[in-house]
RNA sequence: CGGGGCGUAGCGCAGUCUGGUAGCGCACCUGGUUCGGGACCAGGGGGUCGGAGGUUCGAAUCCUCUCGCCCCGACCA
């Protein structure tokens, strides 16, 4: 039991004006954590209680499937050098000198470590598989440390390396973590999905990521669920698709070809659809970019990128970058339109844009590769290199009788069909999808939001293992590289991930409740006393510092301080985490404090006690009951007990 | 790294334009009244005005340099 009389808790009442995503201010007006310098934070009680029963969750799951070490933060850089990341991790990792003028580094992750030691110790296919993990502090020097304990350039991190004799065997430790992190962001309250990242060449074959929908997160992701709530589809929305709706084409008008109509001043989609009568789902939109080659020098010349999409459609700018290898794809200007395409904005359309590439070079380009991958095609030809790339979105591939620019003021052209009026160089999906629609695999309505990354599991095969000389004797005495896993989960983005769902959660029935009584006259006059604008949360049970938090109202009167005593000293016998406030403080200021620092059950000991009932307020729920004194310890504990399942 | 903003008491701010030796609210300490939704009265403590240099009789205020923090973007586990 502890006495908030006795604890140090500072909540302030006022948030510095530094903190803007609502878990900064919460935690810093809570008391759980101050900062330092950028992106530093001390955990204070309140933070470090809240940080410990993270890690002890997590530590619970991990000891099921693997063992524990802990691992030095400091590292010297041979081991860096050896994996190559010395010099590829570039200025995200802090490194120092010893006096010696030998170079070390802060770890921004263990991968080196772990594999040496994997390379020293293990020998034989019959020590395998290994799962190692730790709960450790990490440094990485942020170019942009950012929402309080959201993005920070030192955080505790719970990572994992799995060593397996082979692929089957890394499928296995894969799992394992899938599974065991699917456990602990339950028990931990929190609302996850899991999303495929298929984290590109680097040696990854499979990689998830696991995200929290929260208004403060930096991916944005697209997601969807059947009738039961199980996530159905998952995916970041530079990768997202939908279903497409199918679309009634046009008849043809004439004999068929593309049609030159005179089209004066009709430049926008809803003017030239409003002009021909039909939906804009049966126009071409064309955007028109210019763009850098990723793989290219920054001297190069910029490379025209040209997107055809259905009229009512967007361009996702990252997968038309990924499909077309090209990168900064900034809007043409109007000379450069009238070079590459040859029309005007507004007019613009993809017959005759001049595009000579060779049969060949389209041969490989229709593989589906994005062009620098193709490293024959554009080096070997420069002039084809400075061509026009032309994509065009799925949502138009069979398609016949478009609507299109027709790359002349105040002219457009009907009856155009795609593959027999012009020829795309690929042919790709560069849709932006919309929030709403349906997902590719269950058809269900699609949820688009911004969210937090709170872990990552990651195939990463035989890249450090390779590299730094691991091996072990197979059955046959042959000499094998052990294939290896990586698993992270970033513990202090748990803890700001719940408090910005709760927070959420809070604001979204509060702004539909009640009608916001804000008047600004009466909060001119008063600065502090006007409305309290730091949004409201509750933790969930199992993270929260603590479980439940008794308030006497008034400790001057005897009864109801005595009564509160030993209901704690009850609740603490039943073994639940219980916070005594028995502080001389008036009522309104110890409700306050209490709701500040997120816990999500309270006991008020007041007036109703002459009639020997209390107050539970139940905070995630948000009610108020009363209950006799006497039954009100087991009612807490079978509410605990259904909050952890 | 590009753009913008801010550094004055623990927190939130005013004072800077127009130079004259620092103020308000909250918090804190003492005494009293109050006591179920961030009380009130009286008294009190606390600030190298981010730092360095310069101009001036005199700098929080003007000039130069510098450090730090926040936001947007770029970049990125």
């Amino acid at each position: 039991m502890h006495r908030w009389s006795k604890l140090f808790i500072p909540t302030l009442r006022e948030a510095p004006t530094d903190a803007e995503v609502a878990s900064h201010k919460l935690l810093l007006r809570a008391g759980y954590v101050r900062q330092l310098g950028a992106g530093i934070y001390s955990y204070l009680p309140l933070g470090q209680r809240s940080i410990n029963k993270i890690i002890a969750i997590v530590r619970d799951e991990m000891d099921k499937i693997g063992q524990e070490f802990l691992l030095p933060a400091l590292n010297p850089a041979e081991i860096w050098q050896e994996s190559g990341r010395w010099t590829g991790m570039g200025d995200n990792m802090f490194r120092l000198k010893d006096r010696k003028g030998a170079e070390l580094c802060l770890a921004m992750t263990h991968e080196e470590v772990m594999t040496s030691i994997a390379r020293n110790e293990l020998r034989s296919y019959k020590q395998l598989p290994q799962i190692w993990y730790q709960i450790q502090t990490k440094f990485r020097d942020e170019p942009r440390p950012k929402s309080g304990l959201l993005r920070v350039r030192q955080f505790t991190m719970k990572d994992a390396y799995s060593f397996d004799i082979d692929e089957s065997g890394l499928d296995e430790s894969y799992n394992k973590h899938d599974r065991a992190y699917r456990a602990i962001f339950t028990r931990c309250g929190l609302e996850f999905v899991a999303v495929e990242a298929d984290s590109g060449a680097m040696g990854g074959s499979q990689s998830q990521e696991f995200m929290v929908y929260t208004e403060a997160g930096e991916d944005l992701i697209a997601s969807s669920r059947d009738a039961s709530g199980n996530v159905i589809y998952a995916a970041n929305l530079e990768k997202a698709t939908s279903t497409l709706t199918p679309i009634h084409d046009l008849a043809p008008t004439g004999d068929g070809l593309p049609e030159l109509v005179h089209t004066p001043g009709k430049a926008s989609i809803a003017d030239v659809t409003a002009f021909f009568g039909i939906h804009a789902s049966q126009d071409i939109k064309c955007v028109a970019f210019m763009g850098s080659r990723s793989a290219a020098a920054t001297t190069d010349p910029l490379r025209p990128v040209v997107a055809f999409l259905r009229g009512d459609h967007q361009v996702n700018e990252t997968k038309l970058n990924t499909i077309a290898g090209t990168a900064d794809l900034r809007p043409m200007t109007p000379e450069e339109l009238a070079l590459h395409i040859g029309g005007p904005a507004g007019f613009l359309g993809p017959v005759g844009i001049p595009q000579t590439m060779t049969q060949g070079s389209l041969n490989g380009l229709n593989s589906g590769k994005a062009l620098d991958k193709l490293k024959g095609v554009l080096r070997d030809i420069p002039s084809e290199g400075l061509r026009t790339i032309v994509v065009m979105d799925l949502g138009l591939q069979n398609r016949t009788n478009l609507v299109a620019g027709a790359n002349k003021l105040d002219f457009h052209f009907r009856n155009v069909t795609p593959g027999r009026d012009f020829t795309p160089t690929l042919t790709a999906d560069i849709r932006k999808i919309n929030e709403g629609e349906l997902d590719p695999i269950g058809n269900q309505p699609l949820r688009l939001g911004k969210a937090v990354e709170i872990g990552h599991i990651f195939k990463l095969g035989y890249k450090y293992s390779k590299s730094m000389g691991a091996s072990v004797l197979d059955k046959d005495g042959k000499e094998v590289t052990p294939i290896m896993g990586s698993y992270g989960i970033g513990i202090e983005r748990i803890l700001t991930a719940a408090i910005e769902s709760s927070a959420a959660r809070f604001a979204a029935t509060n702004s539909t409740n009640s009608g916001a009584p804000s008047s600004p006259t009466a909060s001119s006059s008063a600065k502090v006393g006007s409305q309290d604008t730091t949004p409201q949360y509750a933790l969930p049970p199992a993270i929260a510092p603590f479980e439940v938090v008794i308030t006497i109202t008034n400790v001057r009167e005897p009864a109801l301080l005595e009564a509160g005593e030993t209901l704690a000293a009850d609740l603490d016998r039943a073994g639940i985490d219980v916070l005594l406030d028995d502080r001389d403080e008036r009522a309104g200021v110890k409700f306050k404090d209490a709701e500040l620092i997120g816990i999500p059950y309270r006991i008020n000991i007041g007036k109703k006690l002459a009639e020997g009932q209390i107050e539970l307020v139940d905070r995630l729920l948000r009610t108020t009951t009363d209950h006799p004194l006497a039954s009100i310890a087991e009612h807490l504990k079978s509410l605990l007990a259904a909050s952890k399942q």
